[in-house]
DNA sequence: CGGGCTTTGTGAATGTGTGCACGAGTGCCT
DNA sequence: AGGCACTCGTGCACACATTCACAAAGCCCG
């Protein structure tokens, strides 16, 4: 192992990419396939290939000119960098609708999140059991995490317990959650938070076609034509 | 009502946080405040009080100087700008574990997004009835759309259907996706697509993480605690 | 009615991300 | 061995986003 440990930091838009990246190469591995192209890898994930050079050079030089990248070893290069080497269990804080999706999933685990545990604050839904994970109280979490080594909470609690379920992740010893209430949270600076908002995400898509509708309305009064141009 | 219609284009950073500040607004009405300062607003939503005053711009001038926005307004205008002056139908394909969840959330319709139908392309779903929608064949999928008018179509299937449920979607006339499965959707370039991806999520979680475990390495080795800094 | 206090709206500076264009390697074919 | 075709890696210019800083504008109080 060189000690090549200083490694330089990698742009945020770089690293939201590099897991789909991920995903498209070890498609493209099962299928039998080793050995891939900027051009390709930009084709099969929708982006530009200048960009896809530019990210993966941030790893390192890991392709070779006039070939393309070798993908078990670029997989490899990747897993590395974010994280992947090892699992990484989480703990889900809120048993209902949501909650109980995301632990029956299964994908978690499969993808390197085993779901370590699941809480919540409702003593009538402690003690089932959802995608072979027993239900436990909320006031159990800082044991949960403690004893499994967590480091990524999971907030599934309706809007109102959002933030006391951050506040008590974060007491627990938890340095990054993913939240799915619609509310921002709180939290000490060094503590990631990504949120994942449904209304959030249904709105833009909204505004778009709201945008759409007026721009439409211009187009049938400047060219007298309902049709919606084709791609 | 003045004629500019020529609104000048907002952008998409604006745009995704315009939701925020609707949904921190509504909460403030709620409570009874009927005026707010930038500098309340950024903090309530984690932001920079300029960049909540240079969104809230591109709306027009809508605050008064020396008192601040007045919250109603702001909400109206917000909403219209958004295109949330009325109800945008959706539609749901794949009624698994995920598509169920959804439908049974009830925060689609309450927000303004109704759920207009969900369709499976397993018969053996078709005809129970979740969150008070009667799941249907993917092939009634067109009549739905067209019945409905329905604009936006959440794709909820497992990753080897979502591409052939987007094509499906687009096909029927829906103009606006929202992807929860891990795949990128290839879709005309006038369709709009947003994603929603778990495993993306966690992957910069975990590369945060891995990082934080390295950075704290080599402060132990370099200071000899082994202390996190706090904020 | 005027001065002081507050807060907006925005120009300008800085930071971040994107995409082109091309030099520099690499493999293959003759 | 030499030339050719291909693809990476990256400098550069441009576009987009964030943040600062301050003049302009409004309210309140004496």
């Amino acid at each position: 192992m060189a000690p090549e440990r200083t490694r330089r930091r990698i742009p945020d838009a770089t690293v939201a990419r590099l897991p789909v990246y991920l995903r498209i190469l070890s498609e493209q591995s099962d299928e039998g396939v080793d050995s891939i192209s900027s051009e390709r890898l930009a084709e099969l994930g929708g982006v530009n290939a200048a960009k896809v050079r530019k990210d993966l050079s941030y790893l390192g030089s890991y392709g070779t000119r006039g070939v393309g990248y070798e993908v078990s070893y670029l997989i490899y290069q990747i897993r590395r960098e974010l994280g992947l080497t090892h699992d990484w269990p989480v703990v889900i804080v809120g048993a209902g609708n949501l909650g109980q999706a995301l632990a029956g999933y299964g994908g978690f685990g499969a993808r390197g999140f085993p779901v370590a545990g699941i809480v919540d604050i409702d003593v009538s839904k402690v003690g089932s059991v959802l995608g072979g994970v027993r239900v436990r109280h909320i006031d159990e979490l800082a044991q949960i995490v403690n004893s499994k080594r967590v480091n990524i909470g999971v907030v599934a609690t309706p809007a109102a317990a959002a933030q006391d379920a951050a506040d008590r992740l974060v007491a627990a010893g938890v340095t990054s959650i993913l939240n799915f209430a619609p509310v921002v949270l709180g939290v000490p600076r060094v503590i990631e938070v990504r949120k994942v908002d449904l209304a959030v995400e249904l709105q833009i898509l909204s505004y778009h076609e709201q945008r759409r509708a007026s721009t439409a309305l211009r187009a049938v009064a400047n060219t007298g034509t309902n049709r919606p141009a084709s791609a």
